[in-house]
DNA sequence: CTCAGTGACACT
DNA sequence: GTGTCACTGAGA
């Protein structure tokens, strides 16, 4: 017998699964030795390079097969638990995304999981230098004692740097010691402060903390207006889980949001939970990892891709304002981060609690029928009351031409500011106008990429594509007529409004938010807190200010065009723009003082306006939900967006008019239908939802096009769109085709 | 004829 | 995802 065949005699089969893109495992001899299960992490060759892999099944009766490659290694890595590997199947299959890289998902922040490397610590061993100059000195004074320090602690404390206490570490004058891993986050006592709940409060965190100790698979909609308390009731069933010694996952929507959110646990907690988004480093998330798997973690706070963390025994996940948008993942595997939130709920076992003031549709119409628990809690906590709501007709008493803030706004602003107290103006457009025209020639300016208008920045003094990103200089001639100072600005942004305002107001303090000046979270944070200290009087804000940050000094919302994103043929455009104002206008007020919103608009009749100035939620939803039942769009039907990408316009305009004709030559039942939405002008077989507005987006350097697919409750809108990948054309490379399905029905 | 750039393809 | 290979067009 040769050697070779004698290291292959009763060797295992093992299925591997790699992180690449790829649908299925991958078999390999193991040797026995290795002891392998399945959601061991291995070493394997994989083509011409060494990769990793995930083991998922041991095959029991190996079908004899030549020319199997060995795994290399077995990794120290804390296996993935069944549970864990089901839901990556699972996700897989239905966002239909190959496995590999729905496990990369999970698996992403653990490639950078080297064993901890010892931490140093250095401490005097009393012998001296040879010479001790007067930094050295100090050091050596700071170090006294036989305590021990990390380097940068002792840096500071000696007021040197690093290099000096290397230098001493050479002469022997400080040793280093390894000392044990910093722990990834302290023990949370769920005792640390005893809630503080109101009646209603008191019932919702009641079936909460009874579902945790069910341990059993239980979801929930929370819904409360901004102020109703929702995270002091969901705090409670974190308890409940850390009682039970079990973790909890809580699910942000924005990084900017955390940093609040930390402090508030800290204070009912004790410590702050881990922190788990992309601004935390690769080496810290690496260690939450970790400690997720090890169990020696049990609360992780973040974003969308916290959901794929290992954990060891979770009892309980949070989906914080669930109808956020930013929950949905584009690029690369898509996803809607609260539905798979609930899936993985599902899976483990777990509660899992929805949260918001303005659900989105699909989560209301679960709660109403009976699939989620529906806890609601009506009043603002400290009785704090609704503002009161008010419109501006625009067709009746709207600003003179040119201007954007009706005379009733501004004299409602100047009380406002004249009192003290802070006045926020919302228009959710960034930039200085929405087009720019030349008044001698009629020419728009439109992006040479996309064809949308382009957006006049004046700070920037640059015209800007807001969707795909173009940017070019604001000329001082038009291009077309050569005709001087004849550009002329057409409709507000907030810049804009910002110079109205200053008009309006030359002494008040005004600051503009908006998602695109520089500086990032950075800079939002330190203004919000200037703005809840009372440094300005006039806000002046995008859709940014709607994100739940607290503005405590906050009396007057003005709603500046609150029409804004009703025609634009989203079949979400009701839904986001009635969360949106709901949003806004629930910023204002004060203590016990109500707050006031004015909101212009030309169509107080529209439902959604109507239903906003009622005050009444149940009549948006009730009437939201009729509509899409009728129109069967979800949750009633099914929807799923394919988007095609090429590295130009045209390129990706060809690859969706390719995918469009496959999709209607495929054989299948005709109750699918394919549309585009906008951009396909003369592709008379496919059928268009809503105006033609350009739906590229440049990301990444790829144009991208969305076509939609609709197919009604029950269909396998999955199975039609895995047929239509397949059949998709592949010349000339490039059709990249990426579902986005909005899930519905999947339980 | 070489070389960088682009895609297609396979990876057990 | 990533390494390899074939093919292309530009330049020596």
């Amino acid at each position: 017998m040769s050697a070779a065949q004698d290291e292959t005699k009763g060797a295992r089969v093992v299925d591997v699964l790699a992180p690449v893109a790829v649908d299925v495992t991958y078999s390999y001899l193991a040797p026995p030795a290795l002891g392998l299960e399945p959601g061991d992490s291995v070493k394997i060759p994989l083509g011409a390079r060494e990769a990793y892999g995930v083991v998922w099944s041991v095959e029991k009766t190996p079908s004899p097969r030549s020319n199997l490659k060995t795994v290399t290694a077995r990794l120290e890595r804390p296996t993935l638990s069944q549970k864990l590997r089901d839901f990556i199947d699972w996700l897989a299959r239905y966002t239909l995304t190959p496995r590999g890289m729905a496990l990369r998902l999970a698996t992403r922040a653990a490639e950078d999981a080297a064993p901890d490397a010892a931490r140093l610590l250095y401490r005097a061993t009393g012998s001296k230098p040879e010479r001790l100059t007067p930094t050295r000195a100090r050091v050596l004074e700071a170090a006294e004692g036989g305590m021990s320090f990390a380097k940068k602690a002792l840096a500071e404390a000696a007021a040197c740097s690093s290099g000096v206490i290397d230098a001493l570490v050479d002469e022997g004058a400080i040793e280093t010691i390894a000392a044990p891993p910093e722990p990834v986050a302290a023990a949370l006592d769920p005792d640390f402060t005893a809630p503080v709940l109101e009646p209603a409060q008191q019932v919702a965190a009641e079936a909460l903390t009874q579902a945790v100790h069910a341990r059993a698979f239980k979801p929930f909609l929370l819904e409360g207006v901004t102020g109703s308390g929702k995270t002091e009731v969901y705090f409670e069933a974190i308890a409940a889980a850390l009682k039970d010694g079990g973790q909890a996952l809580v699910m942000m929507p924005e990084i900017a949001l955390t940093a609040q959110f930390l402090e508030r646990f800290a204070a009912r907690f004790g410590e702050k939970p881990a922190e788990w988004h992309s601004g935390v480093s690769e080496r810290k998330r690496a260690r939450i990892w970790r400690g997720a798997a090890t169990g020696e973690l049990s609360v992780v706070a973040g974003a969308r891709s916290a959901l794929f963390l290992p954990f060891r025994h979770l009892r309980l996940i949070i989906v914080d304002e669930e109808h956020e948008g930013a929950y949905k993942q584009d690029d690369g595997a898509s996803y809607h981060a609260r539905d798979m939130a609930v899936v993985r709920a599902r899976f483990e076992d777990a509660a899992i609690v929805l949260t918001s003031a303005t659900p989105s549709i699909e989560t209301r119409v679960n709660a109403e029928r009976g699939r989620y628990g529906h806890l609601r809690l009506h009043a603002r906590a400290g009785s704090r009351p609704m503002p009161i709501l008010d419109p501006i007709d625009m067709r009746v008493e709207g600003p003179q031409r040119g201007r954007w803030i009706a005379p009733r706004l501004a004299l409602a602003v100047g009380e406002t500011i004249a009192r003290g107290e802070q006045a926020l103006l919302f228009l959710n457009r960034r930039g200085y106008a929405p087009l720019t025209l030349c008044r001698d020639c009629g020419h728009r300016f439109r992006c040479t990429q996309c064809d949308a208008w382009l957006v006049e920045h004046r700070f920037r003094r640059a015209l800007v594509c807001h969707h795909c990103g173009h940017t070019e200089r604001r000329p001082d001639t038009c291009p077309e007529c050569g005709a001087e100072d004849a550009l002329a600005a057409c409709g507000p942004g907030v810049e804009r409004l910002a110079e109205e305002t200053a008009t309006l107001f030359p002494d008040a303090r005004i600051l503009v938010l908006s998602s695109d000046f520089p500086g990032g979270a950075e800079r939002l944070r330190r203004e919000l807190d200037e703005i809840a200290k009372g440094a300005f009087d006039i806000v002046i804000g995008t859709q940014l200010v709607a994100k739940g940050h607290n503005f405590p000094l906050l009396t007057l919302v003005g709603v500046v065009d609150a029409d804004l994103g009703l025609g634009s043929g989203d079949p979400r455009a009701a839904e986001r723009t009635f969360q949106l104002l709901n949003q806004v206008t629930g910023r204002a007020g004060r203590g016990d003082k109500p707050g006031r919103a004015l909101i212009q608009t030309f169509q107080p009749e529209h439902p959604v306006i109507a239903a906003l100035l009622s005050g009444d939620a149940e009549k948006f939803y009730a009437q939201e939900i009729a509509l899409r039942e009728r129109a069967g769009l979800p949750p009633f039907g099914r929807l799923a967006a394919l988007i095609v990408s090429g590295k130009d316009a045209a390129t990706a305009e060809a690859h969706a008019r390719a995918l469009a004709r496959a999709a209607h030559e495929l054989p299948r039942s005709p109750r699918y239908r394919v549309a585009a939405l906008g951009g396909l002008p003369d592709a008379d077989e496919i059928m268009m939802l809503g105006p033609a507005e350009a739906p590229i987006g440049l990301i990444r350097g790829r144009f991208r096009y969305r076509l939609l697919v609709k197919a009604p409750r029950g269909a396998d809108v999955q199975a039609f769109l895995r047929d239509l990948i397949a059949a998709a054309p592949k010349e000339r490379g490039g059709v990249r085709v990426q579902i986005d399905v909005d899930p519905q029905n999947f339980m």
